[in-house]
DNA sequence: TAAGATTGAACGCTCAATCTTA
DNA sequence: TAAGATTGAGCGTTCAATCTTA
């Protein structure tokens, strides 16, 4: 066969059709506002947010911010370095394990974290929930929990979030 | 505020939270997978699979190929060049309008595609359909076209395919 | 003058190799 | 010997500038 996907059901493909879509577009769309409007990476964004999530003044660890972020440590040293070029984060070695690096959000990468919001807050509501019912905001949480779910390990931030969130 | 998306309701942001997942996750280990096992991009794979669907000998247009690869000319041409000296497809100077260039799909594009298709499509299943019930993945075709027809122009060759299966 | 496509430089990501501390 | 983190080379993407034909 040449059909690459003809082993889904007609229903599935189409649906899979779909979701590649989203895949391919939602990231450009939220990254090209996010650096047109604040100089900032999605993936940034992420680590900032988790940052200013961590609910601690510590920071977090290297190795637990790639976790988080679904990140490997070689990527996220390299994105780490810019943001501590541009006064965002601070590396702080670890008294404890001095193998341990810290990420600590400094003022100004909080600033630009709030600087942020606004606009990116707009985008994400204008391109996804306006689309969606009250309903199919719930389905598509349930839907996206059960693909990551079976993906990896579920992030330890990510469910201090949703405890945070659910309470 | 420091809380970037405290403008979202609290069912809202948990849905974004997990949609974040999913656009992050999931295209990683399509890719993955591909490359591993075919040597092949997430991104060629797509525009191998567009001119093998083109349903037609003379190949498509590069301009026509980047909008269906939801992509932009210079990141497609870079591509065409790469798949072009791996013998996968060609480049036809089009005899009506000599501004416009054809990829034609070569039988070595043709065979690569389909050596991928197998472990492809389980990779697929295995991330995505296994964990969802029937009912879920209309859900999720239902949402995720509300989501991109927002988004931009609908791709021809996408609405091509979509006739294709829903006959 | 505009449409279609390509080029080259700058930038970000990936991965194996390396370094440091436990 | 292993865990945590960084480095550097190779590769892909982005974007402005450029080239070619209409």
């Amino acid at each position: 066969v040449s059909d690459d996907v003809l082993w889904l059901s007609p229903e599935e493909e189409l649906t899979w059709i779909a979701l590649i879509g989203v895949l391919v577009q939602l990231p450009s769309a939220i990254d090209a506002q996010l650096l047109r409007d604040s100089g900032l990476t999605f993936f940034e964004h992420g680590v900032l947010s988790s940052l200013s999530h961590a609910g601690t003044e510590d920071g977090l660890r290297m190795s637990d911010l790639a976790t988080i972020s679904s990140s490997h440590l070689p990527r996220l040293s390299q994105v780490i370095t810019r943001m501590e070029t541009r006064g965002w984060v601070r590396r702080v070695t670890d008294a404890a394990d001095r193998r341990v690096i810290r990420v600590v959000l400094l003022p100004e990468g909080r600033r630009t974290l709030d600087d942020a919001a606004a606009a990116h807050v707009a985008n994400v509501r204008r391109l996804v929930f306006d689309h969606l019912s009250a309903t199919q905001v719930r389905q598509l949480r349930t839907i996206a929990r059960q693909i990551t779910s079976a993906m990896g390990s579920p992030s330890p931030l990510l469910e201090i979030r949703k405890e945070q969130l659910e309470r």
